[in-house]
DNA sequence: CTAGTGATCCGCT
DNA sequence: GCGGATCACTAGA
């Protein structure tokens, strides 16, 4: 292996590829989060995703580079973290769904205000709160403080991903592009048994 | 467990 | 004006 840690992922790839592998990968903001356990892809040719209809000022980090962050305001309320991925001109990213409290529990309890670790992180609003995302963070790498992102620890058991359709969305409501650790009690939402 | 509802802002048509 | 990549809460099965 060259000098330095490998990549923990490469964002250079389409977005469904994207999100299944960082299922299982751990996010940390200023050292609070945990591991990711629900993503979403939103692709470039994807009628639900916010680059579909081309660059605008709120989704220009779509256009951006790699590996980058995409917050939006959700509801008028809510914070989303988006991770960018693919080449630039085709705007594509992931959404991170839910994430499996670890590191800062405290932190995230104050937070939001709730005691209950299962529903500290699920859902992307919760997770907004709970890692302090907002606006601010649009645009920036997720290569460098305050980001971290750690890969699965060798000799880890491989994660066992579920597909199933998209949350909250009215455009391809049937495509196959959120996925969940199976079994994960820390899910935004269950996957549905057998289709 | 699922289903329904109001809150609350802003980007886009 | 409209309608969200949501959440907290309530009611009911």
């Amino acid at each position: 292996m060259p000098s330095g840690s490998p990549p923990v992922i490469d964002f250079n790839a389409p977005a469904d590829e994207v999100a299944r592998h960082l299922v299982g990968v751990t996010l940390l903001v200023d050292g609070v989060g945990g591991r990711i356990v629900e993503t979403e892809a939103y692709d470039w040719d994807d009628p639900a995703s916010h680059s579909f209809r081309g660059p605008t000022a709120r989704n220009a980090s779509m256009f951006g580079s790699p590996g980058r962050a995409y917050v939006y305001r959700s509801y008028g309320i809510h914070w989303c973290l988006n991770f960018v991925c693919r080449e630039k001109g085709h705007g594509a990213a992931v959404l991170i769904r839910a994430i499996e409290p670890i590191m800062g529990l405290e932190r995230m309890r104050e937070r939001r205000g709730l005691d209950e670790v299962r529903l500290l992180c699920a859902g992307p609003g919760r997770i907004a709160q709970a890692l302090g995302i907002d606006v601010s963070f649009n645009g920036k790498s997720l290569d460098a403080p305050p980001f971290l992102l750690i890969a699965p620890a060798d000799g880890e058991p491989e994660v066992v991903v579920d597909a199933g359709p998209r949350i909250g969305i009215s455009k391809a409501v049937n495509m196959p592009w959120r996925f969940g650790e199976k079994g994960s009690r820390f899910l935004s939402k269950p996957f549905r048994r057998k289709p």
